[in-house]
DNA sequence: TCGAGTCGGATTGCATACAACTCTCCCGTG
DNA sequence: CACGGGAGAGTTGTATGCAATCCGACTCGA
């Protein structure tokens, strides 16, 4: 692995820790003395988050780290809505046995830090689910969709998604899963292309909505609708 | 425009022209010399050109124009089965009379052209249908959604591919974009992305047929079966 | 006081030199 | 004769220095 390798991963990583905040530049000079490198594989490190779109190059001025509007949010669920249900709908025809055993295996431990549900077991079901979602790609077989999913999904949003599900949103993304892995193992591309429509269009919706407080969470606009009912 | 910028036009133009056949390496200090410019800005291009899909980089060794296989062109195909009709779902409530007047005008200019047939007529309206689908990405107005399907159609196969279209197929191409106008026109997304599916469908057909003589072309064999039965 | 021009600092863009790595070919050995 | 090891050439990877460019502040003039 080269240098510029890992200034590449270094720097994405700070990126997404927030050590390096939207709207900040990176320096080549700076974070070259900072590892003892000079500026030519911190540039081409540089230019690879570029083409990544995690930051973009003002010519002559530096590259800055993306600002991530409401809308960008909006695009790429709107793509994920489209890519991700072809994932396992190629999936379904090509997953053997070992891997839908893997499956099985976090989703069940996705369950059981479900029903803990503090912070820390929040953020360990984050980790499992992206390994999940990455059992599946590699089931699609497709390095194109691959490529276009890790160019897209970038993590910056999903990173703390996963704290503005409500209780019941999180077991309602595990039965998700669950229903996944029962119809991949049938091979039924369709019936598991459409859940995870909705797995995608849930987190979208749990997404979007405005920033709630505590309370807002546990007792949402529309279940206040209900009780009025 | 920066050196670089202008190295990455001219290589991915000789990959497309076929001067850098696929498999062969791309040298940096020979392309350096007949620029007459260091490594540095042929190495940026290059590293652009990695991660757009058109040469791969082997550590140490260099990089390779990527050679395409069957599987990669039904990979891409599949791909835009799904992005391209999300375009045009997009540009339905988007756009408006002044592109609708372009599309209307490269449409019809691209009919004139149909009518005539030629090879030099072909190439022409593979640009202006270049320029169709340029402008239909453009109404979609999703930054990503176009950055999506510039890395993923890169016109290696699309270059030639109308020239694989029989006379029929061709007259079907035309009759889509008219039927998409009328779609666009009424604001109808869902019936424009249909129109849009069915397009890239038959792109499809006719680009993973085997590679067929004039003569299958004239006389493919479905008709041939429509004659016997 | 406001505006235009200019100068200075900072940063990237490019050129050049050197280091590290890989592959190949050849030679020696079993 | 087959096989392993090592030297050499060629290529990429990295460091460093200089040039070009951009932004902001300051000065000078109206």
């Amino acid at each position: 692995m080269t240098a510029a390798d890992r200034v590449y991963q270094i720097i994405k990583k700070r990126i997404l820790d927030g050590q390096y905040p939207a709207g900040s530049y990176v320096r080549e000079a700076t974070i070259g003395q900072e590892l003892a490198l000079s500026r030519t594989p911190i540039r081409e490190a540089l230019r690879r988050l570029v083409s990544d779109g995690w930051v973009e190059a003002i010519p002559h001025h530096g590259a800055r780290v993306v600002a991530w509007t409401q809308r960008d949010v909006e695009e790429v669920f709107e793509l994920r809505v489209l890519l991700e249900p072809q994932v396992v709908r190629r999936a379904a025809p090509r997953i053997g046995a070992e891997r839908l055993a893997t499956l099985d295996d976090l989703a069940e431990r996705m369950e059981a830090l479900c029903e803990r549900g503090d912070d820390a077991s929040v953020d360990e079901i984050a980790q499992l689910n992206n390994r999940f979602h990455a059992e599946l790609v590699a089931a699609a077989d497709s390095p194109r969709l691959q490529r276009l999913l890790e160019t897209i999904v970038q993590i910056p949003v999903s990173r703390r998604s996963f704290h503005r599900y409500t209780r019941d949103e999180l077991h309602g993304s595990m039965q998700h899963h669950r229903e996944l892995i029962r119809a991949l193992s049938l091979g039924d591309g369709e019936w598991a292309a459409s859940v995870m429509r909705a797995h995608i269009l849930a987190a979208r919706a749990a997404q979007l909505r405005p920033a709630a407080s505590d309370e807002e969470a546990r007792e949402p606009a529309f279940r206040r609708r209900l009780h009025r009912a």
